[in-house]
DNA sequence: ATGAAAGCGCTAACAG
DNA sequence: CTGTTAGCGCTTTCAT
């Protein structure tokens, strides 16, 4: 049906190699006779056929990008950004979804091998070094985003997640907070572990600090809904909540109003992601805003870097993050 | 470096071809024969490659799903019902952002056609019959989702928007409502079309309508906002809002709160798609939900089994839609 | 039930 | 600068 390169070295008349030179753009072609190819290629209609592509050169303008759940607002974000870069250099990118079960990636990892995939940017903090090595020993390239370790063997790119958390709370601390709660992430998270040691830096000499002002939250609303009820059981005089996500923080928002409590007039909230739903909250949500975009689309260019062979060290990229302040923390004027 | 097929071949003694009907599951295949392949398959950890078996069978186990922008969650929520489906069924899904533009759209359905992508799960409006022509003809499987055409020469699937929008606005006239108005969302976006004709199907007859309670609000939460300050400024005795989708819902609830109104005393809201936003603002939004993952589950779940050839005709699927009562709309005494 | 062999459409030495 | 040719790894007639 289509054409092949074949057709079109016949109606050139010249070899398929050069056909295929002239497609992959490779300098050592006489301009005439490009010339003639590109016609041929026109009259014919011709287009490469990207998968017998693949089959040959074992490159397939292909890359994967996995993460937990894409119905979290940070990772549809992330996917935008991964996917205008993947677009724009001519990738194509297929989306997977691990929920964060290590069993999931596994699988999707064995696929992607399969497929010859070209890469992989990894949104997710459960990769395992050996999942590391065997990527680098099937030359698939790998750039893991929002990632805590301390041996990297990849490329990471990440927040400042440990300055943002000093940053939410010494912010509290500025408008007036006594006492001051922090819901934190799941355990094993190790964004959450960050997060949540950047507020312990700041907090652990005050006299009124103690470790029972840590909640478990999730990372979800419902998490930070039921962590907030648990909290003002245990401590009613907290004037302060660090939620280490927004997610979280608008669960605490949901929390207080049923308990009718007046925000920030009894209590100051603050989270930490910068996602949109801080704006549309009521009142809207103070917290610490990441790039968002900004590193998903650094992560797609390092990548893509990568598998193109411009660059070689692996790097870790530590991204800054902003104090947006809201009316959840200071009443407007 | 990988086993090939003539590795396991080789191993266990029989020709490729055999091997190759064990991988695919042919039934003609002696079964001691097929025990010995598959001993040998496992000693060398034999995987078959995909991008050969793209190559050789023209099916290549991947679908795309195209769509404006994944940051609507509406459309994240969509996306991971099909990459549910995908991944249940042994497929891989390309994630495509087109910005409702038919120049992106293009460009994709290219380079996806030159991949032998097997078939296309299309989330927009902006699909042109041509493109349904040219994909018949490359034997690309194509479902349609949310998409509104008197013409059906491919499977549909949506939602029961002007039914929706009419239980919309029963529910609004049913809580005491005296004068209603509607924002909507883009002109040319069938789904919008339809919701906004099941507004003026409710109240054309009413002596308080007017055209002019019709707003444009692009669907956006700014465009709701906009919409809203624009409606209240002709008509201050406006005393229930339909918007279009939850989205711009959103929008009007900052307007009014903005302006002081109070809702649902003042001014009642009812929003259309049952998004989760419509849980975390305040007061929670009264919406006619769609069944999201479901609409994107039955697509993907269609588009599949016409891949698989277990499907002929083409249908058009309409979910239920179902009115979910909120604080927007009825103050929870 | 199984094997031989001809592709699928392209890339990449190697030779000239 | 260009052509020949041998794959890439698998599927699929067509025989047997």
């Amino acid at each position: 049906m289509a054409a092949t390169i074949r057709d079109v070295a016949k109606l050139s008349d010249v070899s398929v190699a050069t056909v295929s030179r002239v497609i992959n753009q490779i300098s050592t072609v006489n301009p005439e006779t490009q010339k003639r190819v590109k016609k041929a290629m026109e009259q014919l209609k011709y287009e490469p056929n990207l998968v017998a592509q693949g089959l040959a050169s074992k490159k397939t303008q292909t890359i994967a990008l996995i993460l937990p759940n894409i119905s979290n607002p940070f990772f549809s974000d992330i996917v935008r950004a991964v996917e205008d870069v993947a677009q724009s250099n001519g990738f194509t990118v297929i989306l997977c979804n691990s929920d964060g079960l290590v069993s999931k990636e596994q699988s999707y990892i064995e696929v992607l091998r399969k497929k010859y995939i070209d890469g992989i940017v990894f949104a997710s903090n459960t990769l395992r070094i050996e999942d590391i090595e065997q990527l680098k020993k099937d030359n698939i390239s790998l750039v893991v985003l929002d990632y805590s370790s301390t041996m990297e063997s990849c490329s990471i790119i990440r927040a400042k997640n440990r300055e943002g958390a000093r940053m939410a709370v010494s912010h509290l601390l500025e408008i007036g907070c006594k006492k001051i709660a922090h819901i934190y992430g799941p355990i094993g998270d190790q964004t959450a572990k960050n997060r949540l040691e950047g507020y312990e830096e700041m907090v652990h000499s005050f006299s009124w600090y103690s470790p029972t002002l840590l909640v478990p939250g999730h990372f979800t609303i419902n998490g930070g809904f039921e962590a907030t009820k648990m909290l003002l059981e245990k401590h009613p005089d907290v004037d302060g909540i660090f939620a280490g996500n927004d997610l979280m923080a608008v669960g605490v928002l949901k929390a207080l109003h049923q308990m009718g409590k007046k925000i920030p007039e009894d209590l100051a909230v603050c989270g930490f992601d910068g996602i949109y739903l801080t704006e549309i909250t009521q009142p809207e949500l103070t917290t610490i805003a990441q790039p968002i975009y900004e590193l998903g689309e650094k992560a797609a260019k390092i990548l893509i870097n990568k598998i193109n062979g411009l660059l070689e060290e692996d790097n870790v990229y530590e991204l800054d993050v902003t104090l947006i302040k809201r009316d959840s923390t200071i009443k407007a004027h």
